[in-house]
DNA sequence: ACCTGAACACCGTTCAAGT
DNA sequence: ACCTGAACACCGTTCAAGT
């Protein structure tokens, strides 16, 4: 007896994978266990275990499928371009699922579509131009900007929706305290200018990042930077 | 009958908050739990729950404990090395607890220790002479590099000791299919030459990144850089 | 004021068994 | 080949009780 309303198409890896990615979207990844996504695909917890190793390796997975939604730059662009159009389509990917970012933090093995985007970012460096070493560098200052994602100093990284805005008088209390850190959060250069509160990781912010750091590896690039001399 | 060897000197929220840093220090992140800091105590768990409200109120005072070991910079220097130096001596911090970095990056209530640091580096761009908006901008791409970690992309994040070294077969067949990889990857600006396998987000490359920032934020504010004009 | 004991509602994962 | 059931060794946290 498959169950009276004859759903349960059989399980596989990409059924789980999936099913593992809409319910983290829905309920975030601390609610995600086995268990639970067992239930959602109405089956019992051991069963995902025939598809999927272990819960990290459900992990790793989930993000496989987030990284591969990932688009490539079109052909024969700049580096420039190349770099920033898929940093850019990263971060999109990235937005779509709020999850990713720390469950991509926490991976500790390299899965295929992670090294391909990688890959990928070093050939549109070295086809540019930039030697090995030089690509070796920028590669570590892009850092987890490659992924599209900074680490937030001022909102709540785990914010799925908007944050309660602080009170008035906390917000006082906090300028008093911290007064440099209210001289900073209430240039409105953002568009809703509730800045403390929420909209402070938007997109204006990553660009400004984003071009200030392209714009040192091409100063770096023309320059014709060398690795220093190691002290023999 | 306090246990026949007399230990168990009282608990308070310090003596709960170091225990926990030294039990994580020394087992990972991932192995401390409130029951295994409670029988380290030599307590049961609940008595935890009079110091600390819930795991989450642990995690964010054992942060505090390891913000509160940055050290200020000397006062009265310049804006470049106030924050250079801060920005160092949170990264010494956080190298001598590997868990701080991912302890860090899931706070999501900013508590005073890091508000702290957070103010003392807004208030040396603006005593620098830094406009707010500019300060903003700078303070959101400094990013997390303000507590002295980077995103790493070629090594484990949660490496304790060194990783084993990739057999030799398995490096060529990474060669053949990531080769812009592998030729960033076997560019030994490295002191041990074993690029791939260690020591790569060593202090070099984080100095490279900070640095390349750095010039960057001194370039924008001798170019007396201002904010775009809305598009009203 | 501080600690304890027992219990609740969860986890990830093993093993041996079913079809 | 794929799924199940029961069990094991854990979690964080509640509640009511002890001293």
């Amino acid at each position: 007896m498959p169950g009276p309303t004859g759903r349960r198409p059989r399980l596989n890896r990409d059924r789980v994978l999936h099913a593992a990615v809409a319910l983290a979207d829905e309920v975030g990844l601390e609610a995600l266990s086995m268990r639970r996504l067992a239930a959602e695909l109405d089956v019992v917890p051991m069963a995902l275990y025939k598809h999927v190793a272990d819960k990290e390796a459900l992990l790793d997975g989930m993000v496989d499928v987030v990284v591969g939604e990932i688009e490539p730059p079109a052909p024969g662009v700049e580096w420039r371009d190349a770099v920033r159009g898929r940093v850019l389509s990263a971060r999109r990917a990235l937005l779509r699922h709020p999850w990713a970012r720390r469950a991509l933090e926490t991976r500790t093995t390299r899965t295929a579509a992670v090294l391909d985007q990688m890959d990928a970012t070093a050939a549109a460096f070295l086809t540019g131009g930039f030697s090995a070493e030089l690509t070796h560098h920028v590669m570590h200052a892009l850092g987890s900007r490659m992924w599209g994602f900074t680490q937030e100093l001022f909102d709540d990284p785990a914010a799925q929706g908007p944050a309660a805005p602080p009170d008035p008088a906390t917000m006082r209390a906090m300028a008093e305290r911290y007064p440099h850190i209210a001289a900073i959060a209430l240039t409105t250069t953002h568009e809703d200018g509730t800045v403390v509160g929420r909209g402070c990781d938007d997109q204006a912010e990553f660009e400004f990042a984003l071009d200030l750091m392209l714009d040192g590896f091409a100063r770096l690039h023309e320059q014709g930077w060398r690795p220093p001399q190691p002290a023999v």
